[in-house]
DNA sequence: AATTAATTTTATCAAATGATAAAAATCATA
DNA sequence: TATGATTTTTATCATTTGATAAAATTAATT
């Protein structure tokens, strides 16, 4: 059924304040008073909108998902491995400077055991990774980047550019920044891209 | 006052089964009766030997600062940049090998907003992070390493070697394996390793 | 073995939390 | 504006959870 004008803004309300509270505590540590005040909301009125906490969850968990496999996807199929590289290092550093909540959602989940994204997730990513690292074999073959095992390619990306949302904290602590600024922004991903490309082609 | 037998012994299995606990859930989302049930031990009696759940929490984090603080200090401080980095970089996957749970207590605690660690952090750690990107300064100024930020080395560092262990089940889910395989281990290092070393030296 | 100290269990609370029901208020549209 | 549908509030529950008190049990020491 279509859903009315209040409908629209206040499930959106109650996904984005839901995505901040969970990506700080976990699924378990959340609670939906958390949430419903963040929304500016009473609690009955926010499980009006959704039946329960899981449901909710649930429905950030998808949505963050999409937006995490868009940034997957992002890899480019044409160009050399120098081009695409580069290309899907940056979307992946846009990604964790755009959505770092998104990306600490995802961590608290993972760390959790994945017990809601596992089959989600291994469903709709084993393929694109697959596809990725497939790839790079081909590389490996044509003598473009070095003999390495793609997988451990891929993790390194992601591991990389989703530190400095994962452990913004951290970062922040030690050095005063955060990607929000643009400047230290750039530092970092041309730090990590240099690193990393230098490391990976031949 | 001295420790009897028994405190020694009940003191260790609150720890180690609330390391695990708290890693998987975070400090908010898990319970003084899951810690029991994991120590096997009733909850009043878990709370005979530490008072609060924040006080069992304190005392895990505390550990685990001790352990993280150590392979941070493993940094070698004679040899070359290869020599030291490569030690500091296996080190630190040692680390996530043998103390997965403590890397994630880690990252939880920091996605929460470290409210707990941080000052213990900032102060412990602040200053050997600080003398190792001295150092790295200093060996880019010897033209021995590229033209690089030092402080994103480090962070590169840890986002990749601890990304085996906070991530260890998305890793399970898209290779079967986990750095417990002695091979993947291996495999995972020695990629890691020659991406860093070959990205970084000049 | 008797006595004291340490440990564990049982019973119990108050507060927090996920969830529901029903009344009141607001909105949309004929 | 009147009517029905949607949304919000108020009141209330049953569980869960962190924590305490006191009794019962076990361990250590003389």
């Amino acid at each position: 059924m279509k859903r009315t004008r209040i409908q629209v803004i206040n499930q959106q309300k109650i996904l984005d304040s839901a995505t901040h509270i969970f990506s700080k505590y976990g699924f378990r540590g959340s609670t939906i008073d958390q949430i419903a005040q963040m929304a500016d909301m009473s609690k009955p009125n926010l499980l009006y909108y959704f039946k329960t906490k899981k449901n909710i969850y649930q429905a950030v968990l998808k949505r963050t998902l999409n937006i995490w496999l868009r940034s997957l996807k992002e890899w480019k199929v044409t160009g050399t491995p120098k081009e695409i590289l580069t290309h899907y290092i940056h979307r992946k550093m846009e990604f964790s400077r755009d959505y770092p909540a998104a990306s600490r959602l995802f961590a608290n989940e993972v760390m959790e055991g994945a017990p809601i994204l596992n089959s989600l997730f291994a469903e709709e990513s084993r393929d694109i990774v697959l596809e990725n690292t497939s790839i790079m074999k081909g590389w490996v073959k044509a003598g473009l980047i070095k003999n390495l095992e793609p997988i451990h390619i891929i993790f390194m990306i992601w591991a990389v550019t989703q530190h400095y949302a994962d452990y913004e904290i951290q970062v922040f602590t030690l050095t005063g920044k955060s990607l929000a600024d643009e400047d230290f922004f750039k530092q970092a991903q041309n730090n990590i891209t240099e690193i990393l490309l230098s490391g990976i082609l031949k």
